[in-house]
DNA sequence: GCTGCCGATCAATCATAGTC
DNA sequence: GGACTATGATTGATCGGCAG
């Protein structure tokens, strides 16, 4: 686990030490969740909502029933929550992986429950 | 804007830092592939083991080290040097040990 | 082509630990 | 004791790749 291809993708900069490489450069597009059109929320076009707890609740209560969505269940959670069906879609597949994520680290390595201050 | 950060998640973050020790060999792997600091998913098994934590701590700590890097590299210059300064130190040392070797058993 | 999913990552934020 | 910084974790959303 050493090996190391100086990547083909250095940009410049002389000194060994301050060089910039490509990956500090990467930057994401703004989300798209705004709906400048109509409703006059004064939305900026690019920013990462925050679902209330009321959302939350809901979704949660909706993945335990379905891992997966279908369309129609889609359109009408996100209608209900007031939230993009592509929201909808994203929040389950975050969660899915979310869910994965626990079960593969379940239970293991460091254990320290108990007072410790 | 209510503020309702609580999001009923309050004694999930019992945050504890990493030893001074798991830090170092983190950041002894990422300053010697700062070109490319994505390490591979069996990278990532043994930094975890080495470490003494979990593969997605491993992966939250590179997460974390990536975007505060770029964001402020001259705040890392220092500890970028050190790194760099400590890692030339081992490769000088393997290879003088693998010119030794190699004289002691070449046909 | 287009769409959903996965896996990895980003980027902003939260909450705590450490420093002074 | 509290302001300020460092740092680990969480999460809505993006990126690239693959399947249908």
């Amino acid at each position: 686990l050493s090996e190391d291809k100086e990547s083909p993708c250095v940009s410049e900069t002389s000194t060994p030490t301050a060089r910039t490489f490509d990956w500090m450069k990467v930057k994401r597009n703004p989300p798209k969740t705004a709906k400048v059109s109509e409703l006059g929320l004064g939305a900026p076009g690019g920013l990462r909502t925050n679902f209330t707890t009321r959302q939350l609740t809901e979704l949660e209560k909706e993945f335990h029933f379905n891992k997966y969505l279908s369309r129609a269940r889609r359109v009408e959670i996100a209608a209900t929550l007031e939230l993009n069906e592509t929201q909808v879609k994203i929040w389950f597949q975050n969660r899915r992986m979310k869910q994965k994520k626990r079960e593969r680290e379940g239970g293991r390595l460091p254990l320290a429950p108990p007072g410790c201050p | 804007v209510m503020i309702l950060r609580s999001r009923f998640l309050d004694a999930r973050r019992k945050r504890r830092n990493f030893s001074k020790q798991a830090t170092e060999i983190l950041n002894e792997y990422f300053y010697s592939h700062l070109s490319n600091p994505y390490p591979s998913e069996e990278a990532k098994e043994e930094l975890a083991k080495k470490c003494s934590i979990t593969v997605s701590q491993v992966s939250n700590w590179f997460g974390n080290k990536r975007i505060r890097y770029k964001k402020n590299i001259g705040k890392f210059q220092e500890e970028a040097n050190l790194y760099a300064a400590k890692t030339a130190v081992t490769a000088a040392h393997a290879v003088a040990a693998a010119v030794q070797n190699n004289q002691t058993n070449s046909p």
